[in-house]
RNA sequence: CGAGGUGUAGCGCAGUUUGGUAGCGCGUUUGGUUCGGGACCAAAAGGUCGCAGGUUCAAAUCCUGUCACCUCGACCA
């Protein structure tokens, strides 16, 4: 009986994932103290072990950035009014989420100021100063920084006032190396997703009323949360010269012609933890793909006060760092070892090494592996490297599992009926006419988007007609609500 | 911006209907016993009840206003 209460009062310290998925979302980031609200509408505090996540991923996007010739810069915060006024759809698109800083101390500005909602209108008015001759392309800078979007209805890294991302902009001779940029850029945010976070992603074209407020094209990653709804997980835009003719961003071509630049840009932000949270937590707290966990394994002395546990972990530890993992030693003597347990599983470390005298007597350790919540009982020599294989496998199963559920809940749709029910549960793949009135009233019916159309259209075909209207259709695309 | 909800100790809440000494659980601190799945005992610290005004002998409680946050919409990179 004592344990019964036991057993209720664990479950509470997380809403049931099953029961209330938003809440269990909130539960779950506040918890495990990866973030926390803040006085600030709409803004939250990353705490350490959130922006560890962050800086891995800085890590392994950046890497690939720069293999990819982009070098990184930093642009100023605050964005002229005229600046920004430039290119009319864009500011149509940002307007009504703009922060406007109108004061300098105490005196009146001239010009209100906006807090940047991204910088495509800053980085233009630098590359037009910058950019003189055809040898000056292409230029491919990226920023890391926070943007600041006044949006009215906020969740923590999934939709914040503020929030922290990388923003590529590159400019280019002719639009085919523009388009290869928009796409290869947009390929290395897919290997990244599927490899790094293992978060499953389809990778397309949006659609018209869909793309960037400016854009020629857009094309995005999306990716299915444990809700079956969508999350835009990173785009990647093609302007065409569409900026570099507000912007007057000109350079003389070999021909000694003036023409105008084929400008892309490109980012993904700290939403991307959203999406790592709500693709792989379970009911008992986070499950964090080991090529991303800040801590990989957690060395759990037992029993630490008989002797030479603590001497034993201490050994492990060093051996484990010295192989590359990323690993912690629990020395904590202030709480129980069942707390520990629970603590770290909240967390979502990948593998928990438990180090207790009956192990060390048969020279084995007990490993706890997160993604199956199961225990194995492995050697104490050569760990590093049966570790080494663990987190592999456990990389690869957080993958499919999330592949194997996405793949589920996605489902073809023929007509407006099976649309409406099927994106209640997943993705909705469907022909779709091109109509816009189509998505308008998808979205009126269902509040369901448009979210992008597979690359290998042929490959995807799913009939002739279109879900909505009935007419002829030729383009394949998924249908789903959206975060 | 619309609808609903919540503001009382670090966290979660009760108390508000019917005005009358500020409560509970968790956590925290100290000491002791524990330690292979969220330990136990004892003692202690901690609150101008979101804010402002009003009614009253007396307000967490009633009235007016206001602010913040949460959920669902609407809006949206």
């Amino acid at each position: 009986m004592a344990k019964e209460e036991k057993k209720q009062s664990i479950a509470a310290f997380i809403t049931p994932r099953s029961e209330d998925f938003s809440q269990w979302y909130t539960d779950v980031i506040i918890q495990t103290q990866l973030c926390d609200y803040t006085p600030v509408r709409g803004c939250m505090a990353i705490r350490p072990y959130g922006y560890a996540i962050w800086e891995r991923i800085q890590q392994e996007m950046d890497s690939r950035f720069k293999e990819q010739g982009v070098e990184n810069v930093s642009m100023p915060m605050l964005i002229p009014e005229s600046l920004l006024l430039k290119e009319a759809e864009h500011v149509e698109g940002f307007a009504p989420e703009v922060a406007w800083v109108t004061h300098g101390g105490t005196e009146k500005l001239q010009e209100r100021l906006a807090v940047r909602p991204t910088s495509e209108t800053i980085f233009c008015e630098m590359y037009s100063r910058w950019v003189q001759t055809w040898r000056d392309l292409p230029m491919k800078y990226n920023q890391w920084c926070s943007v600041m979007r006044w949006e009215k209805s906020t969740r923590p890294f999934l939709r914040t006032s503020e929030f922290l991302w990388q923003e590529g902009h590159t400019i280019h001779a002719t639009p085919e190396e523009a388009e290869e940029e928009t796409l290869s850029m947009l390929e290395l945010y897919r290997e990244v997703a599927e490899d790094v976070l293992a978060l499953p992603v389809y990778v397309g074209r949006k659609s018209d009323k869909e793309k960037f407020a400016g854009a020629r094209a857009t094309y995005s990653m999306e990716a299915m949360m444990q809700d079956g709804k969508a999350l835009q997980a990173g785009t990647s835009h093609n302007f065409g010269t569409n900026f570099a003719e507000a912007y007057n961003i000109q350079f003389q071509s070999k021909a000694g012609k003036l023409e105008y630049v084929h400008e892309t840009s490109w980012g993904v932000s700290t939403r991307l933890i959203g999406a790592i949270i709500m693709t792989h937590g379970d009911e008992r707290g986070l499950r964090l793909p080991p090529v991303i966990a800040p801590i990989q394994a957690v060395i759990l002395p037992i029993a630490a006060h008989k002797p030479g546990v603590l001497e034993a972990c201490e050994k492990l530890n060093a051996e484990l760092k010295a192989a590359g993992i990323r690993v912690k030693l629990d020395d904590r003597d202030t709480v129980s070892a069942g707390f520990k347990f629970n603590d770290w599983e909240l967390k979502g470390v990948p593998v928990r090494v438990e180090v207790g005298p009956r192990d060390l007597e048969n020279g084995v350790v007990t490993v706890f592996r997160r993604d199956l919540c199961e225990k194995v009982t492995l050697p104490l020599e050569g760990l590093a490297d049966a570790l080494k294989d663990l987190l592999a496998g456990i990389q690869k199963t957080l993958y499919n599992q999330a592949k194997a559920f996405r793949d589920e809940r996605t489902k073809t749709v023929s007509n407006i009926d099976e649309l409406g029910e099927q994106v209640q549960n997943g993705f909705a793949k469907a022909m779709w006419c091109g109509d816009q009135a189509c998505e308008d009233m998808i979205k009126e019916k269902f509040n369901a988007t448009s979210r992008n159309m597979p690359f290998d259209q042929e490959a995807h075909k799913c009939g002739d007609t279109c879900v909505c209207c009935g007419k002829k259709a030729d383009k394949v695309i998924y249908f789903a609500k959206a975060y």
